[in-house]
DNA sequence: CCTACTTTGGTTTTCAAAATACCGAAGTAT
DNA sequence: ATACTTCGGTATTTTGAAAACCAAAGTAGG
């Protein structure tokens, strides 16, 4: 049933309800029982007894407030050669944040210390109590056997369990994701956070897609779904790709390949953040290769567009700094070949949170657990025993 | 909670349990609980409380069988020229079946009535309950305003609204899905029904797919998801689709197209099983049509692959009357296009119920709904009531 | 064969939780 | 000022499940 005090959290959390007698329509309860569990909730802390509100025809109504501030989660986005970590309260709002860069290709063994050591901090100056930690890893995630990488590009990091990294912080929980998985639910606390069925592409080196459906994430049963910068393309044909395999789209239309192309074309760069910082600024060279780079992205993505039906595509990464251009040509593409009713409505869209996207999805993923009506019973639960 | 009447009598369904002990064990329910809800499935017909089963160290059980008799579904898979009807027990077993040809592209004031009419015959000799009816149609499912139609190639039927016409069989509910949505509901009865990640091709005149991922069908925020037949391909650029468009997969990869080729070629043929038969047979030009079909096909599976991660493709459709063959030209470009570990656990498999797959899945459908936990608790409620 | 033990299932008792009923407080409408 | 509405707290009743108890039907072992 939907009557848990989880679930009452939930309607006040996200603003669906303001007092107990709304609390009471929406869910059918009787009074005794609503404020039986608002007590409980607000004994935890989670929901503050604010100040009362407009009356509407009687008694002025207490209001409730849902208690960002009672505790924290903790987010780390693991990337190929920077890191981000952050403290979140459990509004998914950012309390501080911290980030390192670290060898590209660089082991757990050298990144993970690191990581855990900066969250340890950030933990101690927030100086509130840990509800669960949300981590992503640009790679699978083989959801079979739990919490590992296993990952072409990413080798030092294949078979890795990383929640024990994470132990010293205290025993909460660790949710372990994708990185493009993790950039789809960030968009859900974002522009996008209305649509059910999405789409979110992550544009950076290399290219990654998040997909989630009927409000859900899609992970696919080794937990890969969501590639598409592997998938071979004619276009690239023979074209050797940093995968060890040739004729990926990636090798045409990766963040990696643009970057190449301009070495090539003897304009000196060592970034897409280079590339698109010059196609805002003007220049025709980085304009035309994002935007090539977009439509050949939108090829595979009308296949994606047309198999999943999105109310919107989300363009997310480092080459959504050059939004208008790179979408431009996913548009161009997208349009023509995907089919009259999956574009009808279909919305393309910028990423909500940049390059702190990948933090707010982290945090997005352990909210998402640690305040779903199950964890918070547990959590009562536990109070009520003592 | 998974504790109440409707989750037992799942349990007792798929063979999970077939002992009150068992059901116990598995729920962690009290026995008093376990008695007073076998009790009220028993009263209601939808358990038997069978003959005594053998010991295990003590006083024997009592065992429980899922009465499948009680009741009946009913399912209409509706084609565009040739539509079958059937009443299916609540284990998904055909009871009795019929099916009748129509025009192509006659409309539902023709088809709904010789339908329902069907229906009610069989209905009327399988003298049971009937608990809901389940409905595919070939085209896309508006899941927005219910149920009606939406296709390009299917114009008549456009937003029609199907359930009405059912609501003389008795007051059931309807539910509608499109034809390969329903055809991958059919695999979960089959030789998929472990797997909970799964794409399902409809390879018949055109071209559709179904999904299932962690389990659920994604039908897409329009209900359009599956889309695979109308995506543009570089080869078929410029050939006219029956869709209005020009370029789409089907041009080169569709029954009515490889039926246009046999045509062309001097070989008169009419429909795609001719071809198949054909094939069968060992006709080297239908072996080579389809082989190609297979491959053309293989294309944009392989991005589907990469992006669902699922655990098997399953072919279904009127070519997989010829699996062999199209499964070697799919295998030949899905190995060749999809990344190493979207393909590592993959299976490529022929559909388990051939031409009755559409009303096995319809069956399911309704029986997923019909069987579910609140269904089955709110028939209880209703047998309380007298 | 008889006794001790296990497993199953029914019945009674006890306990917990939620609905109902009741009540007072604090506002609005007349 | 009075009647009515809304809100929220408390006491009572009802419901439903767990626990405890009991009986039946088997096995295991001497």
């Amino acid at each position: 049933m939907s009557d848990s005090a989880g679930h009452l959290l939930e309607l006040v959390r996200t603003g669906r309800a303001h007092t107990r007698s709304e609390l009471r329509r929406l869910t059918g309860l009787s009074r005794t029982a609503v404020v039986a569990r608002v007590d409980a909730l607000a004994d935890a802390g989670l929901l503050l007894l604010g100040a009362e509100l407009e009356s509407t025809g009687g008694r002025r109504p207490g209001g409730l407030v849902f208690n960002k501030d009672a505790a924290v989660v903790l987010a780390a986005a693991i990337g190929r050669s920077r890191s981000q970590v952050a403290v979140f309260d459990l509004a998914g709002g950012e309390l501080a944040t911290a980030s390192f860069d670290h060898e590209l290709g660089a082991g757990p063994d050298v990144v993970m210390p690191a990581v855990t050591e900066r969250l340890q901090a950030l933990l101690e100056a927030a100086g509130r109590p840990l509800l669960g930690v949300g981590v992503s890893v640009p790679g699978a995630i083989d959801t079979t056997d739990g919490i590992s990488v296993d990952s072409p590009v990413l080798a030092a990091w294949a078979g890795v369990d990383l929640a024990p990294a994470f132990a010293e912080l205290g025993a909460v929980p660790t949710y372990v994701g994708n990185d493009a998985d993790v950039l789809a639910r960030s968009e859900r606390m974002g522009h996008a956070a209305q649509y059910d069925d999405l789409i979110v592409v992550k544009a950076s080196t290399g290219l990654g897609l998040g997909i989630i459906a009927e409000g859900r994430v899609v992970s696919g049963h080794l937990g890969a779904a969501g590639e598409i910068g592997h998938t071979k393309v004619d276009v690239a044909a023979g074209r050797p790709c940093r995968c060890g395999d040739s004729g990926c789209l990636e090798t045409v239309a990766g963040g990696w390949s643009l970057v190449n192309q301009m070495v090539e074309a003897g304009r000196p760069i060592h970034h897409v953040r280079e590339l698109t910082a010059m196609a805002v600024a003007g220049d025709p060279d980085a304009k035309h290769l994002l935007r090539e780079s977009g439509r050949r992205l939108g090829e595979p993505l009308a296949v994606a567009i047309n198999l999943l039906n999105p109310q919107a595509v989300v363009i997310g990464g480092d080459m959504a700094a050059a939004f208008d251009v790179y979408a431009a040509g996913v548009r161009e593409s997208v349009y023509a070949r995907a089919s009259a009713i999956a574009t009808r409505e279909l919305r393309i869209l910028p990423s909500t949170f940049g390059d702190r996207a990948g933090l707010v999805g982290c945090a997005a993923m352990a909210l998402d657990q640690v305040l779903s009506p199950a964890a918070v019973q547990s959590l009562l639960d536990k109070r009520a025993e003592r």
